[in-house]
DNA sequence: CGTTAATGGTTGATTTTGTAACCAACAAGC
DNA sequence: GCTTGTTGGTTACAAAATCAACCATTAACG
């Protein structure tokens, strides 16, 4: 009732959400200038670079991205040549994707700035503080506590 | 270089983005259902709710939307008859936004929603986590640590 | 004063996302 | 082997976010 005992800053999902927009602004800048990237195809060009081949449903039930999302992204990532398409020969419904090299190089290079970049933020963290926040992000995200 | 070492769950601002996206579903089906509202547009009612009268650039600078995305949630809540605009005799160019008493029944009854909301979310953490969750969403989220 | 710049806010065009319907390939059960 | 249902993925259309240009008003300053 109290407007002191209920602000934007104390809800969680407001907060959390205020964090991830300022925290991904300097790297939004890289993947869009650089590279005239969409958020969702840099997170493609991720899975497979960090996971390696796979097929879009794979991508999906990872990252939780909508299908069409994956779709689009993994077009545009062809379009530019980043990647390539395989279709599985059993089962002919599904097809596996694979980064080219030019689309290795480009994550590569992206994986370096993210690296750094998420070096900085932590930067602003005490260990404990870092421990914590991973922990609980992890949880909040209902990621697999990898 | 070696992937072990970098992985998406390690990086913040997609944890970050995760865990915001995750925790604010249910609320979202709240607003959105329950009132037709954006995302946009609770937020501007909560911030009209939580601080009261002001123009729309004051809540420009307290959220960070883009006075576009402000200027559209602003008609919408004023269509729906939850706000009311004043132009300012002084500066004939800005006007002062308030909340009709309908407006101020839609942000009460929110405001519960969320303050429920949140207490489901921090129901999984500890003491020493919230505590520490919080204090570091604001750093990052370059809030004033209210 | 009169010109130029800045501010508060809106609008229109373009880009991106979300939703639903869809197609092709396969699976299950009879 | 033919329905019926499911899965992997795409496409068309509607909703929303972004970006640039725009008005009206006020401020700055010669």
């Amino acid at each position: 009732m109290n407007p002191e005992d209920f602000d934007l800053g104390g809800f969680l999902p407001y907060l959390l959400n205020q964090a991830a927009e300022e925290s991904s602004l300097s790297f939004q800048r890289v993947y869009k200038d650089r590279y005239g990237m969409l958020r969702t195809e840099w997170r493609v060009l991720f899975h497979l670079g960090l996971y390696g081949r796979m097929t879009a449903s794979e991508i999906g039930m990872r990252s939780k991205m909508h299908k069409t999302k994956i779709s689009r992204a993994v077009s545009a990532l062809e379009d530019r040549r980043f990647l390539t398409r395989e279709r599985d020969t059993g089962d002919r419904r599904q097809e596996y994707l694979e980064l080219t090299n030019a689309g290795r190089a480009a994550y590569d290079d992206l994986r370096e700035v993210a690296r750094k970049h998420d070096a900085v933020l932590v930067a602003t963290l005490s260990d404990e503080e870092e421990q914590t926040l991973r922990t609980v992000l992890r949880r909040l995200a209902k990621m697999d506590p990898a």
